[in-house]
This record gives C-alpha cells, structure tokens and sequence, in this order.
DNA sequence: CATTTTTTGTGCGTATTTTCACAGAAAAAA
DNA sequence: TTTTTTCTGTGAAAATACGCACAAAAAATG
C-alpha cells in the first residue's frame, strides 16, 4: 500500500532507521529483520514494518530486508541521493565546530556558506570556508540555492535573523538557539537545544 | 488533580514551557494565558493546559498564570532547584564549544569534569576546566556525585565509553555520537544529532 | 518432495494523545 | 450591584499511534 500523508511521526523515525542500517551495511552485514533492527535501535519490530508500508513493500518473507536496498529506498525517501547546500550563520563556538565537523559531508550536506555580522570575523575562514557578512546573506543565500540553514545566533537576535533567512528563501532551519521561533507554517524548524534535553532528564533523576 | 505517572511526552513538553516563561520573566511579563503562552510556542492552549493539570493547578480562572509562579513551579516540577553537575566525556571541537558554553550555568547545569583519552589534551585547560583522563571516570565521577553525562566521542567508540560512564554510576546520558547506544532501562539517554534533524526536514523539501 | 522455520505486510483491537466544549470562578465593565 | 468578559480545569469525544497476531511467502531442513 503506498502513501496518504505519511504522519510526521513516522517520517521522524526514518533517518533512525538509516543511520542503524547504514551502520550494518559498513559493518558488511547484507540482510538485517525488522527484529533485528528494532533491536538495535530500541523501537519494535512491529512499528518499522508499520513504518516502511507506508512507502512501500521493502522486505521479503523468511528473508527479511537487504540492507543496501533498504538504505537506497530510505535515502530516496528522505530526497537525500543529491547533495543538500547549507547556510551556517553564527560563527561563534557552535558555528565554528559545525564547520569542522565532517558527519554533514559524509551524509550529503554541504555547509556552502558561513555568516556572522561581527566585523572581526567577516572574513576569515574556517574548515575552508570564508566567512560573510550577514548583511549579504539576502543576496548570497539565493544566488546559490541555499534551501536550509543552521542557526548558531544568541537566543537574542534569533528570531531577527531567522526572519532574514526566511526571506533570503530559506525554508528549514535548524535551530541551536535557545528560543522558540516564530516563522510561517511552510518553514520547517527543528531545534536543538541541551538545556531542554538535560531538563527533560532531571525529572527522572532524583 | 496530581500525578498518576506522567506520560513522557508530557515531561518532554514542560521544558519548553519553561523556556518561553523565563523569557517572559525577563521581559517584565507578570501574568500569561494558556493561549498566549501557546501562541509563544505553537501548542495549542487546551493541550497546556492539559499537560499543567497532571501536577496541580497553577492558574486563576480569569486571569491566567503568574508567570513568576509558574517559573518556580516548572522548576520544582523538573528537579531544577538545585545544582546539577556534568561530566563532559571527549574534548574535541564540540566537547570544547560546550565546555564555553554559557547556558549550562545559567540553568543551573555545572560542567564538573571534563574527559579525554587523548594524552595530547589531557591536563589541558579549558574555560576552567582540567581534561582529566577518560581511564579516571570510574574514579572520579562517583566522588563527585555526578549522575550526567553529556557524551562528545566519535561514534566508533560511543557505545564503549557509555558503559564506562554506566559503570560509573552515570544515570543520564545526552549523547552526542551518531549512533544508537543500547544501555540498561534505567539509564535515560537523550540523542542530539544534527544529521538525523537535517534528514527529517529534507523529507518536506524539493 | 514434504515439513518446519522464518519473517513480512496488514487488519483490527487497544492504548495513548489531542481537541472540544463547558461549568465555574475571577475580573472587568456597565 | 449586576452583567459581561476572560480564562481555567476537566470530562467526554475524536483522532492518532501502537501492538498483536496471523495468512502468506520464502527459505531451510529432513
């Protein structure tokens, strides 16, 4: 059976599935069962052939499911078999190590452009990128096709700047500052936020 | 009326609760409504509402909810009338970015010791902190009391060292790492992993 | 070749989560 | 004072999400 809407609750748990399957295929295994793999991640086996007959039928009976063609139908899914540009802006401590980090380039994310607005930035460079102004990111950011950005501003400007990247036509931010932003329904937010996470914890813990 | 056991997905919101009332403390805001409150944060009133009542009931018909109560209760609720303290496990460019990061403090959370197996980092100083060696967790982290631990090691050794920090007695682990690491029951772990956020908004791109 | 084992995809029941909508209480307005 | 407005807390309904359990298909075994 293919897809109505697909829930986002389900398109959430996707790239968990990708991660663990693509963590197989390095490890050579070839076929892996929703078992198996529910094991792996915590989630069970049940809900992931719930989940992946949203799509399509991927598996085969008595067999399971082959792990490269599960990882190639996820990718597909997930619109991720092309390379995906990337804005940063805010290159403080945050912005600086996301520019560092090599996960975004081994999973097809190209951080094509970094901003800040401070002057004694402006310029320098940073994992090979050079740092812009963020007074240009309206005329950068569409001039190259830029359609995510993540966002490494202080709680107190973040809102400003997102408003900025919305109209610079970005349309999914990822957002690190500690602020909940507020934006048309058509642009995706994600936040990642620490404190919010380690809180959620404390309350378990005595 | 008060606490059966509060679904997680309760807990996981208040946080978030908490985040736009401290900032409308520090606006001046005195008093708020499940409707404005939801608007700040895009839920829905009825479902804030819903959510406070599991712990008690914490607004005036008619007027609302002192914001300054609220805070206070949010706070209690979550544990967070006290100092936490945190071990911060694998100093590199992202171990190092929260070892600066002020936002723990003002929350309350304290980076008490900070690790490395890298004997080119060890006994290095960063914003204060000593890198003590990761052989030295058992030791040090049950004299200190530590009970989270946020995790900043490469993914080919995540799951390793989290048993190490169970071991030594850690009970919360934000992880960091790109992988799913497979822990007792009790152990609550939160992932902060940009690559899965970044694949969950693509689903909705072109 | 027949039997047993493995494992998918899914219909259906259950459980969880969200929303609705309203009584009741407080505040504001008349 | 009386009436109207505002806004909570909550029971009931609606919507969503989850998990069981099984037919069917493939593979493994004997």
């Amino acid at each position: 059976m293919i897809t109505r809407t697909v829930p986002d609750i389900v398109v959430g748990r996707l790239p968990r599935y990708l991660q663990a399957l693509e963590h197989m295929y390095r490890e050579g295994i070839k076929t892996t069962s929703s078992q198996e793999l529910g094991e792996a991640i915590g989630i069970s086996a049940a809900q992931i052939r719930k989940d992946l007959s949203q799509f399509g039928e991927f598996g085969k009976q008595g067999t399971g499911y082959s792990v490269a063609f599960l990882v190639e139908q996820l990718q597909s899914i997930l619109k991720l078999t092309r390379i995906w540009d990337l804005a940063l802006v805010g290159m403080g401590d945050l912005g600086n190590a996301l520019a560092r980090y090599q996960g975004f380039a081994e999973h097809g994310f190209r951080i094509t452009a970094a901003f800040d607005n401070d002057p004694e930035k402006i310029g320098k460079e940073v994992a090979g990128l050079i740092i812009q102004d963020s007074r240009e990111m309206k005329r950068i950011i569409p001039s190259l096709g830029i359609k995510i950005a993540m966002l490494t501003v202080p709680a107190s400007v973040a809102q400003m700047v997102a408003e900025e990247l919305v109209d610079a036509g970005i349309r999914a931010i990822l957002n690190y500052a500690p602020i909940s932003l507020n934006l048309p329904d058509d642009i995706h937010v994600e936040n990642i936020d620490p404190i919010i996470k380690l809180q959620h914890m404390t309350y378990y813990l005595d």
